[in-house]
DNA sequence: TTGAAAGCGCTAACAT
DNA sequence: ATGTTAGCGCTTTCAA
């Protein structure tokens, strides 16, 4: 049985195309009687309005595009998870992609995407974007009249809707936090640093060493390479044997230097310390469970989509350009140790 | 800047509609000269066919729908991986929703869906969907045409494509290996107890130990619904001493239970093995590490996204239905007893 | 209260 | 080689 139209409905009463498109919209221009007959046969038959149709004469979509760097990393799986939250409370499909971190995957999926089937794209850059810093894709896309809210790797090359991390903040709070905790030199362990976040938790590294009276170390700030092989590069970190804590800048180098570290048997906190960002699972249910910087994906996903269904339906194309940004949480665990 | 329609190009050069369509689409029916003028004129102002124009008229609009209960599982997330991958390099999009294990949620995402956008689902039922055995909402949309594949959480019920795991044999072969590691007395953990492959892995583990000449305890299968209180209910069944194992069938009650048997102050395996289903990070890291049962969850989602295409695309809209089985492995960590 | 007609942007069969 | 026409399924204005 196929898919029923306005056309087979009209046919079947005699009525024109306008009249079963009026009823079904329970318009007052139309008898209650025949909307009534009509509106049951609908009901009966199933009839679902060919949303295609539909958006073609509307120019509107209702769908979202939301592009992922990564969705088996814990934090833009929460992102997503929000998204997709207010997205559905308000009525709006999503087209999700995967960019798995891949600049070209990026750039076909929005050119792709931009040619009527979406009202507006939610997006995370993607690590290769961030290192080429080419963001004419974007920009093109605005300039279509595509509204774009960019959330946690974003750029300042770009105008439009943003929401962040307080990244800074966060690394400072972690910093801070190990100094207090008594850590005398704090190792930085960082696989992002070619992302704007990576970069960002650095500077709050180092804000926070200065504004404890401290000096920067730049060879305690270690930056490993995908080809690297992560083991040999901690161990070259840790024969630095007055390193006592390290923070971590995403979730999966700090559960690979655990592992580590217990191998070559540190006590964990009191010979090392560790704090690591993204809040998963992991950090929780590893032993010693890792203190962590919570940065609230669900809440930025759910911020962002808000965002940017408001520009699209308020046709607010035209007001300001907002950046939100959320301040992360620390959440003590085993790895560090109380602050008395 | 607005964006550009075949309409404008054909203004700009005194030309036909039609002329400009196969000029872009590259016909032979077009002079050469034309042809590039045109087509250059396109590339220049950045002309994108509309989709929904194009997909209005084909019937074919490239996208999937995929329904998953939980992208933060990691056996859903892998699947959604494999779907991605392979709906990509076919050149489909994947429309997303999260049911989040509602039964609503799925029916009112699909009735939303079945308008015309999608060419077909990929989607896993929600707990509640099975709990209620309500399948209207599948059987019709395939009335209607709309082609289906059902994967890892699947039903007699509906006419289908299908790929599964074979949760049967893996439960068997999780059972098997903790008998031949030297453990007497089973116990079965499961939320599970609600959906088709929680009560397919219990059959596993009976089968198991009939075959080794056992006898099924049922006190040993210990099903925990959402209500109860995880930790009470486990320190209930720890109660019976003689347990020597367990088989967790998703990844958070192992986790859960571990914590707590190392509060208690198990020594795993010797006095406690454990394997569970789900390979994700958490039971790889997790110390002692978990012996899983892996569900090769991209496989899963690559096998049902060829399914479904392969029939849109060949309109083998008659073919019978099939039923891909997909084999699991053991993966063998620290929680169990090495075979010798 | 109903219908005719135009149009959304595109494709494709059929002229010319 | 190019154009005309009809139509995909729907909305909406204007006319009856």
């Amino acid at each position: 049985m196929k898919r029923i139209t306005l056309k087979h409905i009209a046919q079947e009463f005699n009525v024109s195309i306008a009249t079963v498109s009026k009823s079904l919209h329970d318009s007052h221009e139309i008898s209650t009687a025949t909307k009534n007959k009509i509106q049951a046969f609908a009901r009966k038959h199933h009839y679902r309005p060919n949303n295609l149709a539909r958006s073609l004469v509307n120019k509107r979509t209702k769908t979202l595009g939301v592009i992922i760097p990564n969705i088996m990393n814990n934090f833009f799986a929460k992102v997503f998870v929000g998204i997709e939250e207010v997205a559905a409370s308000r009525g709006y499909n999503l087209i999700s992609c995967i960019s798995n971190e891949s600049y070209s995957k990026e750039v076909k999926t929005m050119e792709l995407l931009k040619n009527g089937t979406l009202d507006g794209f939610v997006l995370s850059l993607s690590e290769e974007t961030q290192i080429r810093q080419s963001y004419d894709h974007l920009k093109h896309a605005i300039e279509q009249g595509v509204s774009i809210v960019l959330f946690d790797r974003v750029t300042e090359e770009v105008q439009c809707d943003k929401v962040t991390v307080d990244d800074l903040e966060g690394a400072h709070r972690a910093t801070s936090h190990l100094i207090k905790s008594g850590c005398k030199r704090i190792a930085v362990i960082s696989i992002l640093d070619n992302i704007s976040v990576g970069k960002l938790r650095v500077e709050g590294y180092k804000k926070a060493l200065l504004e404890s009276g401290r000096e920067v170390e730049e060879k305690l700030i270690v930056r490993i390479g995908k080809e690297e092989d992560f083991e040999t590069a901690m161990k070259f970190v840790l024969s630095d044997k007055n390193i006592d804590a390290l923070l971590c800048l995403e979730e999966s180098s700090a559960i690979r230097s655990l592992v580590l570290l217990k191998q070559m048997n540190y006590r964990i906190p009191e010979e090392m310390s560790m704090i690591c960002f993204t809040n998963g699972e992991l950090p929780k249910y590893v032993s010693p469970s890792i203190t962590t910087i919570s940065q609230h994906g669900k809440s930025v996903g759910e911020i962002s989509a808000r965002l940017l269904i408001d520009r699209i339906e308020e046709d607010k194309e035209e007001a300001p350009y907002q950046t939100k940004t959320i301040k992360t949480s620390l959440i003590e665990r085993e790895s560090t140790r109380p602050l008395s």
